[in-house]
RNA sequence: GGCGCUAUCGUCUAGGGGUUAGGACGGAAGAUUCUCAAUCUUCAAACACGGGUUCGAUUCCCGUUAGCGCUACCA
């Protein structure tokens, strides 16, 4: 728990509560876990709500629940930064004391007027210094007198401010370019900064690994860190994940909410495999091994390190995530799945006809191989668990059809109930082969149609085992029932 | 516009001064036959462009182009 070990890296995610979790934020979240994971530090949570207006209780609840459902534990906090708003100030101060920082008295419709003028004669619309020149002692009579000022970093007006990036490597900008900016606003609120530097700062933070967006706000970090006299942390950008369309993944491109992608029935530990290898290549892959892509958390957590991470966006491959989500559900076991899927069934206001567990779990186990998604339990294998299902109107017109075919499957049905033979996958299959022969007709065509008889889809694991699972009594009745079913399914609803 | 970052199959990527430029997802074809979204086999698919440097550039350098990011008293 408590380290007081230094040279254990000290990481954090730092939402801003004014929306839900998000992909992106979420794949920032999980590289400091992996991060703090590997080597045994710390992953420190702190919601970054300064921004009074647009944060919302709801909104750190959303982030805290994505959080928890995708895995990523937080050793320290969740620490809100508008409990620590005192620290900002005596920053302020400090900063305005030594030198570092000054009053600006301008007012918002001013330095918007200088925006829009210096950008109509086509020059760079930055803040040019006007209370720069201001006395301290000027700028602390006009405040006494109630006059609203916001607290400004003066820039050096020379020279360059540099990063030695873990992934980009070193990142120079020339301190002409960075213009005085905002520490505290007239409201005496801190800005973004000010808050993430002095918290920075204050929690021993020891490697900040977040969004490339956020290089250009470096340089300017990387001045207050110098001007408190600050150790600099290790700076580690990570490229941005993109929509199919390779602009910044949106609302447009479907679902960005993390908690979207557990109600599609992602398995968590599947979302967390393709966002880690979204940004970052394992090292073996790396040194020319052909190695599976497939990796769980332990493996996620050796292998992760910065120098995987690469220096180009990538875009969010629905495709592949599906993948990976069919590659986990087929390798969890039927236990592990059970608890997933009832929340699936109790979301579709599904109640199994059958609770034996281990029934349940066997019927599980014959379908998983065939599921994409968690949701796939509830919807098109619905049929195995319960008896009211909606048949799919596609199978049914390709399968059924015949009106022989259908008419055969209604007299297998009393076949099966008059046999006395064991209701086993060999005996099923047996039975109904013999009578296909007997009536002349392909096997193949009554077992096509069996299956949406008695699944309602035209896709579905082989029939005998289906028949087996689901017993002899509602085999017998679905079958029995083949007009009703093709009647239902061919009367177009409402 | 300015500044910054980036550029290998459709996508995620490996590689690296001389390679048949490798893998994964997706796609196509075939096998299988009891449906396929399963399985097996096979195939197609990439170094953005232009200059250098070099015996030799996809690789190194410069430029162009394109994409993305930042450019608030938001974070």
């Amino acid at each position: 728990m408590s380290s007081s070990n230094s040279s254990l890296p000290r990481v954090r995610f730092a939402p801003s509560p004014t929306g839900y979790l998000h992909v992106g934020g979420a794949r920032t979240a999980l590289f400091n876990w992996l991060f703090a994971r590997h080597y045994g530090g710390t992953f420190v949570l702190r919601i970054e709500d300064t921004d009074l207006e647009r944060s919302t209780a709801t909104m750190v609840e959303g982030i805290l629940h994505g959080l928890r459902w995708l895995g990523l534990d937080w050793d320290e906090g969740p620490y809100h930064q508008t409990q620590r708003m005192d620290m900002y100030r005596e920053n302020a101060a400090k900063l305005v004391a030594s030198g570092h920082a000054y009053y600006c008295f301008c007012s918002r419709e001013e330095l918007e007027r200088r925006r829009a003028a210096a950008t109509a004669q086509g020059r760079p619309p930055r803040y040019e210094g006007l209370c720069r020149n201001i006395s301290r002692e000027e700028g602390a009579r006009r405040r006494a007198a109630g006059e609203a000022a916001a607290v400004r970093f003066a820039v050096p007006t020379s020279g360059t401010t540099f990063f030695d990036d873990a992934v980009f490597g070193r990142v120079e900008f020339a301190n002409t370019e960075l213009e005085d900016f905002v520490l505290l606003r007239s409201d005496s609120g801190p800005t973004y900064h000010l808050s993430v530097v002095t918290d920075d700062v204050d929690m021993r933070i020891t490697h900040i690994i977040r969004g490339a967006d956020h290089i250009s706000n470096t340089p300017k970090q990387v001045l207050l860190y110098q001007a408190l006299g600050a150790r600099l942390p290790v700076f580690a950008h990570v490229p941005l994940i993109l929509g199919p369309d390779k602009t910044r993944l949106s609302k447009r491109h479907g679902a960005t909410s993390v908690i979207a992608y557990r109600d599609e029935g992602i398995v968590p530990e599947a979302f967390r495999n393709f966002l880690a290898l979204l940004g970052w290549t394992p090292p073996e892959a790396a040194s020319g091994e052909a190695a599976t892509e497939i990796l769980g958390d332990q493996e996620l957590i050796r292998r992760f390190d910065l120098d995987g991470i690469s220096h180009s966006n990538a875009v969010f491959d629905r495709a592949k995530l599906d993948w990976f989500n069919t590659e986990y559900i087929r390798a969890y076991p039927a236990e592990k799945l059970l608890p997933l899927i009832q929340e699936e069934w109790n979301k579709a206001g599904l109640e199994p006809a059958h609770s034996d567990r281990d029934w349940l779990l066997a019927t599980i186990n014959l379908l998983k191989p065939r599921a994409r998604s968690l949701k796939d339990f509830a919807t098109s294998f619905r049929a195995l668990f319960t008896d009211t299902f909606q048949p799919d109107p596609a199978a049914v017109e390709k399968f059924l059809h015949d009106e022989r075919v259908r008419q055969l499957l209604v007299e297998l049905g009393e076949r099966y109930a008059a046999s006395e033979d064991s209701f086993t996958e060999a005996e099923t299959e047996k039975l109904l082969r013999d009578f296909a022969a007997e009536k002349e007709m392909k096997a193949g065509a009554l077992i096509n149609g069996a299956r949406v008889v008695l699944t309602g889809q035209g896709v579905a694991p082989s029939l005998f085992a289906v028949m087996t699972a689901l017993g002899k009594e509602r085999t017998v009745a679905r079958l029995k029932a083949t007009q009703e079913l093709a009647a239902r399914a061919l009367t177009p609803e409402i």
